[in-house]
RNA sequence: GCCGCGUUGGUCAAGGGGUUAAGACGCCUCCCUUUCACGGAGGAAUCACGGGUUCGAAUCCCGUACGUGGUACCA
């Protein structure tokens, strides 16, 4: 292990959605290429927003796509604790440190008060007022009041949060990974409340003191986080020392077919935004998940891996061992990406085409039984999944692909043969069924012989029988070559699927 | 409004002074296949705009436009 040290911060506040992934994604790859340690922090500062489950959810999320964290909640290293609602204490000292500093100062105004200077400060040219330089003199707070007058409120527990106090004019830059040199003009940021009345810390300070406290040495995180980069890297600067600082990535956000993408866009457009099914508790509502939408894992981290990253060449499909050889942090693209699903689907179509039996094995045949389509045995179900795969996208369509093979159609598509169907082939089909009856070695050669040999007897073009034949053993049309399909299910399911179809087509054509 | 970030086909993107401007998804045509896929061969489609700099600009600089994020005691 090095001492390089990265870490995910998720609020669990909800289900995890694919730029969140992608987040962790690619801390891990970081992690791992740079023999490092991958740390996950729970931001749940914002006590009302707690919901129930939302980090164990979390961890399934993660465990799921293979990308487990090195010190966490669940796996405690030396530098927890890692619920940032069980470092309260840790916070307000830093806050004490700062005002002593002159860096912030203790602010009293009311929620009402505030939403006062919003209304009374809005103008066109002004439409959403700021607690800045200009309005901090007009309010209520360590500043304006005198010494007695604050250490009176601070002593009978006044409600209180402490801000920072932003220096008048003066350029803050650093370097990010993926964008270069960004530079902000302090006065056009707000003085931010970094202590709330609840004693919790906003994830202003949140992000500093931890991030400094768990000696984390690169920090990734959504490019939405930028305009406030000019608080932390002051914090750091009052804190900790900017020599001590994390080097900061900023990464793309993964755009909605309009604007970043959110939950409503899945509903919307029909895909899914999370990693897994996430029902609302008050709501009841469910969103869905790539999980359960039929994503491999493999294919759903490799889809978000080059959604703003690739190596510069033309490889797309990358194994997680292949990523995190491959992987670095100046290839990662500067502008957001839009998600494409259809894109999504071709992923997962390589990966179910490139995955072994014993990958897809116990996948599959979950949603068989679902279907209340039981398999017996595996040899017959690996060369079925061998057989199928390929024209699978994603994984529910493996139950109409594979189905079949160890279930009588219920129903046949009699529309399809309608047109072909005469009193010719449907002796044709009588005469087959004995002629395979006779058929001692069950093989795909000696079973499309004798359909040949009869059709050249009969004087039928075999177009006209093939896709009858097929409707009687697969009950659509689709699925492989019609005459595998019969060497697979059997001599005695062949003949009665092909004698059970003949009643039915006589009756209803 | 202000601030930040961005801008190569419909989408993901390579390319960072001289290229016929890769490749992939999707779409279309054809081949293979008497289903559907897979596979193969083709095709349509792109450097936001305007100024510079330069012998030469998709590439560098400046504007403009557009998009996007932020502008909370949310993260």
């Amino acid at each position: 292990m090095s001492n390089v040290r990265v870490r995910f911060a998720p609020s669990p506040t909800g289900g995890l959605h694919l730029g969140g992934v992608r987040t962790v994604l690619y801390n891990y790859l970081f992690a791992r290429k740079h023999q490092a340690t991958f740390v996950l922090r729970i931001e749940d500062t914002d006590q009302t927003r707690f919901v129930e489950g939302a980090e164990q959810y979390i961890f399934d999320c993660l465990k799921w796509c293979g990308l487990e964290p090195d010190e966490s909640t669940q796996k405690p290293g030396e530098y927890g604790p890692y619920r940032q609602s069980e470092r309260k204490d840790i916070y307000r000292k830093y806050g004490e440190e700062l005002i002593s500093k002159g860096f912030a100062y203790y602010a009293f105004d009311t929620p009402e008060e505030l939403e006062k200077m919003r209304s009374d400060f809005k103008s066109d040219t002004n439409p959403s007022p700021q607690y800045d330089g200009n309005v901090r003199y007009k309010m209520k707070n360590s500043l304006t009041l005198s010494k007695e007058e604050t250490d009176k409120l601070l002593a009978t527990k006044v409600k209180h949060v402490i801000r920072i106090k932003m220096p008048e004019h003066e350029t803050i830059s650093f370097t990010d990974m993926i964008h270069g040199e960004v530079n902000f003009d302090s006065s056009v940021v707000d003085d931010k409340v970094l202590l709330k009345a609840d004693g919790m810390p906003t994830y202003h300070l949140a992000v500093v003191v931890d991030d400094a406290l768990m000696k984390i040495t690169h920090a990734f995180r959504g490019e939405e986080w930028l305009s406030s980069a000019p608080v932390h890297i002051l914090l750091w600067k009052y804190l900790f020392g900017l020599e001590n600082m994390p080097q900061w990535a900023h990464l793309p956000l993964i755009m909605g077919p309009n604007g970043k993408l959110s939950k409503r866009d899945g509903a919307k457009y029909g895909f899914p935004v999370f990693a897994m099914n996430w029902t609302d508790h008050k709501t009841g509502e469910l969103t869905e998940g790539f999980r359960e939408k039929g994503f491999l894992p493999e294919a759903f981290i490799n889809l978000l891996a080059v959604l703003g990253w690739n190596d510069g060449s033309e490889q797309e499909i990358f194994s997680l061992e292949e990523m995190v050889e491959k992987f670095s942090m100046d290839r990662v693209h500067k502008a957001g990406a839009k998600f494409d699903f259809e894109k999504a689907r071709w992923f997962n179509h390589e990966w179910i085409k490139k995955s072994e039996f014993k990958s897809l094995n116990s996948k599959v045949r979950e949603l068989l039984e679902a279907e209340n389509i039981q398999i017996i045995d595996d040899p017959q179900f690996e060369k079925v999944i061998e057989l199928v795969k390929e024209r699978c996208t994603l994984l529910p369509d493996f139950v109409q692909q594979a189905g079949f093979f160890f279930k009588t159609p219920e129903t046949l598509d009699v529309d399809a043969v309608k047109s072909k169907w005469n009193v010719d082939k449907a002796g044709f089909f009588n005469e087959y069924c004995g002629l395979i009856k006779g058929i001692s070695d069950w093989k795909l050669d000696n079973i499309e012989n004798a359909f040949k040999d009869l059709v050249a007897e009969k004087n039928i073009r075999p177009g006209e029988l093939l896709l009858p034949l097929r409707v009687m053993l697969v009950g659509g049309k689709f699925g492989p070559a019609v005459f595998q399909i019969a060497e697979l299910i059997g001599k005695e399911e062949t003949i009665k699927r092909i004698k059970n179809a003949l009643t039915i087509f006589n009756q209803s054509i």
